[in-house]
DNA sequence: GACGCCTACTGTAGCGGTACAGTGATGAAG
DNA sequence: CTTCATCACTGTACCGCTACAGTAGGCGTC
């Protein structure tokens, strides 16, 4: 796509009164307190610590604070007179990009930050990559960092630690020491890969996500190299497939937005007697669903689909996914509290142990799945078929 | 507004010999500098100015801090000393919570992460509200900010003046002296409307979103105390409407998530001669879809619905919803860069006029609209009908 | 009227860095 | 053999604020 849009500049404003900034040196407590008349202790005490002067003064200083134009005490420097920044890091695979991309990301921060709006602490967004150089969980000034999904070898991980910043992982492999808030991913994908199972089905495919290589189809290597959540997915399906002796294809892609019918294709050409596909998300599930209507396959007479997560569209989309449901809010709601949690208990000197947090899952049977029927859906998948684009 | 500053619930961090006599003294620059025998200065070279010593110095001091577990210089030791914190603020209406519920918002922050990573510039969330003394647009330390759809008279933006910050506006109203980015809302609307008015439409309602009373159905006044975009679209699709004379009818809703079969009833009940409805976004023309089918409506040939956004699900929903586009990743890479301009300018003492940009928008036609038909629509909604709950 | 105990303010000593102007050694140019 | 630039490192002076330990005066107490 190439963008389409070309900036127009509309208008050529003059620069605004900016009060000669060059000029004039900066305010700071001690142009106060020097105007005042004052110590410098006491203007500090005015905006910071209102108990510990009359009211009478506290105001001629606001008002001669106001006065020179001061914005209060800067950050910078109470932050390092103080050694507390009033700000948490979220420290995120990649670039912070797939914090905003991902629904169940943004979810989960947005959950984050309800939580933490009424401490008044700030949210930064620490990307775990290196970057020439600049390393931002060990550049990045922050209180607490909460890691969300990347690499548990990641040194971004290693610097946290270093730093002895307080930390929360988050749907990652736990660490010992550190505090950790998960989801019951393997059960719940084993309730789904079971509800196929108890439907009848015998040959099952899994659509699942991984960033590193393999791709494609794999029969053999049932577990890959991909991340914590995709791997105890992967275990909990295999679990109940591989008990009930259910021949089992899966596909692996990088692609969770597009490539369904990729996906839907590449399943049904392995195994052509595929007649349910488990997904490792509903955006997967969905695409997937799709794909298989764009191509004429019924579902779920034809074939059956599972997702996970149980986002808001899984119910919207016609049929409405089965899936398994993850509260993402009440994750998001048990990080933020456990951050929080540790940065008080950093001020009061007690050591306890790190929680473990493990969120249930519940698998929501919907419309998407029911038993296989006679047509194997192989016999729509030929050539000259549609592209399935749309 | 007197700026009290309630001390952090945090409290106060561990650091330096408040740390405690059975705590290990923390590490510094002067530790490491002890312990090879260099000035402080010198180990201060080895991390941020390699050139400025030699190899086996540096490579020497590097051991030493590895050894002794340093975590690289303190961030915030060195955002004061430096005068710059490596950080970029966004200004958010609410809590930080709509930044991630909202699809809109998430692309747009999304495209920003994606422009700032290479700069390494970390991105911060900051909430416009004031909370308990706390204001966050005066008390977190940034280099700059970029202020996303909140209210023109904010506190939080004469804050960040105060502060001299360089900032930048989005889908605001221009301030002058400040740079902007923006998208022809107006026109877009005005297009959408004009579309509704060339297929024959008569009676057209409107959909559109405010936080401020009054909400719920309006004839009279047109013009509310909505946002600068949802009032930009409204002055764009009623130059449109009136023109043309058509009778038009408007929604106020807060609840852009849900309520779109209240809007719907709404509407149809103020004017049962409405056959088609304008949304102020996507996720609000989906809803009344919905509503619409649920009801048992035919959407187009009963009625016609227009989105707003051209969000990736506006192509997937059936049918497609006709909408505005406007390149959402576009307008986050063009506010980055302005940011980053902003602050290499700052850095070079050039004094430029405030730029502001205005990206344009495009009409979408697919299949959501249509000419108006015989049936009214009027006739569907009655007493007895499903409440179209999903 | 010495004593203690508030309240209201001040002085000092950092917090952990960085900028910048030295300083002495080295080697090349004149 | 100077002269002078260069290299490699050092010393000092901050950055702007806060913690904490004073200090001075007022006032009730016995």
């Amino acid at each position: 796509m190439p963008p389409l849009a070309i900036p127009s500049i509309i208008g050529i404003l003059p620069g605004g009164d900016r009060m000669g900034v060059h000029t004039m040196a900066r305010v700071t407590l001690q142009t106060i307190a020097d105007k005042v008349g004052v110590s410098r202790m006491t203007v500090s005490n005015a905006f910071s610590r209102p108990d510990q002067l009359s009211a009478t003064l506290r105001a001629t200083i606001l008002a001669a604070a106001d006065e020179l134009g001061y914005a209060g005490p800067d950050p910078a420097a109470r932050a390092l007179a103080r050694g507390s920044t009033g700000a948490v890091g979220i420290v995120l695979t990649d670039s912070a990009v797939t914090a905003f991309t991902d629904e169940v990301a943004s979810r989960f921060f947005g959950a984050i930050a309800g939580e933490l709006a009424p401490t008044g602490l700030a949210l930064t967004l620490v990307p775990a990559v290196e970057l020439e150089g600049r390393v931002p969980a060990r550049d990045v000034a922050m209180d607490a960092a909460l890691v969300y999904h990347c690499d548990p070898d990641s040194p971004a991980l290693s610097w946290l630690q270093k730093r002895g910043l307080p930390t929360v992982l988050v749907d990652q492999f736990p660490v010992d020491g550190i505090a950790s808030v998960n989801v019951a991913d393997r059960d719940g994908a084993r309730a789904a890969a079971q509800h196929l199972v108890d439907l009848g089905h015998r040959h099952v495919g899994i659509v699942t996500f991984t960033v590193h290589e393999p791709h494609g189809i794999t029969q053999s290597t049932p577990l890959g190299t991909e991340g914590y959540g995709a791997r105890e997915r992967m275990i909990g399906w295999l679990d109940a497939l591989n008990a009930a002796g259910v021949s089992t294809t899966a596909f692996r892609t990088r692609d969770s937005v597009d490539g369904g019918d990729a996906a839907l294709v590449a399943l049904l050409r392995a195994d052509p007697l595929i007649t349910a596909v488990l997904c490792f998300s509903d955006v997967m599930a969905a695409n997937v669903l799709f794909a298989a209507q764009d191509r004429g396959i019924a579902v779920p007479e034809q074939l059956s689909v599972v997702g996970f997560d149980d986002t808001p569209f899984a119910s919207r989309v016609r049929p409405a996914l089965t899936t398994v449901r993850q509260d993402v809010p009440e994750k998001g709601r048990l990080a933020a509290a456990a951050v929080i949690a540790l940065l008080e208990r950093g001020s009061t000197d007690e050591v306890l142990p790190a929680e473990r947090t493990v969120l249930p899952t519940e698998l929501v049977i919907r419309d998407s799945t029911a038993g296989p029927r006679t047509t194997p859906a192989e016999l729509i998948i030929a050539p000259g078929m549609g592209t399935g684009g749309r």
